[in-house]
RNA sequence: GUGGCUGUAGCUCAGUUGGCAGAGCACCGGGUUGUGGUCCCGGGUGUCGUGGGUUCAAAUCCCAUCAGUCACCCCA
């Protein structure tokens, strides 16, 4: 058999970067917990039908099969898909299990998605995302969507990031498509879709380009496609785009909704979290289920990589004949996030293992006692395990130097005590493994 | 899914017009009848991503494929 290679898009981190994976996956589902949202898994699959009722992203979709199933999977009744994120089946659990939920319903889910892209650095086929959700029935409150970036902010904004100067890694640019859809109404354009699917691309084809397409694809006049560079080019880190957009003197009810929706994002973000939030007017999103606030989120120092966090608000994902569910959410790309870090060596860990003590081995006829020692340690939550074979103490030291084990426990002989050396400074003192305690920042591996 | 670039030791890379696969670091063994790191001696640890083809001869040229990466598409 020949040697197993990497599959493309599907990473697998190596033990310390797993390590660094469960400590940034602990704090934002501590954060989550925090804010009260409540966890829930769903299953991998769901019907296709379902993965493609909103959105035509039907070519990235993975189908499952079984193997008796001799010629793959046929698209019809039943079949299933993996999912591709966490808000599609969320709104899917939401309406099978609207009865036994309490509204507004706050969930936080983490798990793997699929998506059969072409890869690159920071995208991936199967990733995992950490994405929270508010769902109400009928009506959804407008301040939820100014609790979201709080949230984010939280989860990601003490990541210890060699680069961080005091200020926060991540920024959350915000915006909200009433504003465009009232103001593409305002001015009378024709395809307001087409307009948002158009400006969502200001950053890659820059202004001129996205002229040409609001005039091709949205049926814009040239008139039209200025109004709309300019209403795209509004940014502000507070409250004042609010002027800026009515300077441009276009009026409309939709619009004035989403400046007062956006206004209270920003200024409830201002009041928490100043210098998180950004209020830019060219934030779009290509999915055409948000309907108010849409957030992007950029890592300081990784902005051409794109969002590593981006969601929004959607009133009519959930819903059937008789009941709405409108929801607000926001997901994180951890896997992204982690591969951006990783690639720039960016997060580091300080060994690699969890082992704080190797128990030394004085002979194989001792081990027994070793195993005693280790125990004691370990009762007292202490990560503990003994060296593998009785070789040269030399050896035995070094094999704790290579994992970056900070202690090495040497079993006492003829009568002496145990003595517990600090393999780092040298320092070598009597200990007792019922009372030994290491300084709490040995204890586990330190993320830096 | 479409197109471009890249692929040599664990890592970073060298390898001439096609002519016996190399360096630094890392790693392994020894000096050290038992406490590492410095120092000294010794060791190349490799299906040149993989599979075909051309050739007396391929890491080198050609084709395919896989992986990484970049652009598009889309998006975490």
């Amino acid at each position: 058999m020949s040697k197993p290679r990497p599959i493309s898009g599907f990473p697998e981190w190596a033990p310390p970067q797993r390590m660094i994976e469960q400590y940034v996956l602990d704090r934002i589902r501590t954060t989550f917990e925090l804010y009260g949202f409540a966890p829930l898994e769903t299953r991998a699959v769901e019907p296709l039908d379902q993965l493609l009722r909103k959105g035509e992203t039907s070519k990235e979709v993975y189908l499952i099969s079984r193997l008796q199933d001799e010629d793959g999977p046929t698209v019809g009744e039943g079949t299933l898909g993996l999912h591709f994120d966490l808000t599609v089946p969320l709104a899917r659990y939401v309406l099978e299990n609207a009865g036994r939920l309490h509204f507004p319903f706050r969930r936080y889910q983490i798990q793997k998605v699929w998506r059969g892209e072409r890869p690159q650095e920071g995208r991936y086929r199967e990733f995992t995302q950490a994405d929270i959700d508010i769902v109400d029935r009928d009506t959804l409150s407008a301040h939820h969507e100014a609790e979201m970036p709080l949230v984010i902010g939280d989860a990601l904004g003490g990541l210890p990031l060699g680069s961080t100067d005091g200020r926060l890694p991540i920024r959350i640019q915000v915006n909200n498509r009433k504003i465009c859809e009232g103001f593409y109404r305002g001015i009378g354009l024709a395809d307001p879709m087409a307009a948002l699917r158009a400006v969502d691309r200001l950053d890659r084809v820059g202004p001129d380009g996205v002229r040409t397409l609001l005039i091709e694809t949205a049926g814009a006049t040239e008139a039209q496609a200025k109004a709309c560079l300019a209403l795209a080019e509004i940014s502000a880190p507070d409250a004042s785009f609010a002027d800026a957009v009515r300077q441009l003197g276009v009026t409309d009810p939709l619009l004035d909704e989403g400046l007062a929706e956006l206004v209270a994002v920003m200024e409830n973000a201002a009041a928490h979290a100043p210098g998180l939030c950004v209020a830019d007017l060219r934030i779009a999103r290509g999915l055409d289920y948000y309907t108010g606030t849409v957030y992007e989120t950029q890592l300081r120092g990784f902005e051409r990589f794109g969002s590593i966090s981006s969601g929004g608000r959607y009133d009519n994902l959930a819903s059937d004949e008789h009941v709405r569910f409108p929801g607000v959410g926001i997901s994180i790309g951890v896997t992204r996030l982690l591969g951006l870090l990783f690639g720039a060596n960016a997060l580091s860990i300080s060994r690699s293992v969890p082992t704080c003590v190797l128990v030394a081995l004085v002979s194989e006829e001792r081990r027994a006692e070793s195993n005693r020692i280790a125990d004691a340690l370990r009762r007292r939550g202490i990560p503990t395990e003994v060296a593998p074979s009785a070789a040269k103490y030399g050896k035995q030291i070094r094999y704790a130097e290579r994992r970056g084990i900070p202690y090495v426990w040497f079993p006492g002989v003829d009568g002496a005590g145990d003595e517990v050396k600090d393999i780092r400074s040298g320092e070598q003192v009597g200990a007792s493994a019922d009372v030994w305690q290491p300084p709490a920042a040995d204890l586990h591996p330190t993320i830096g």
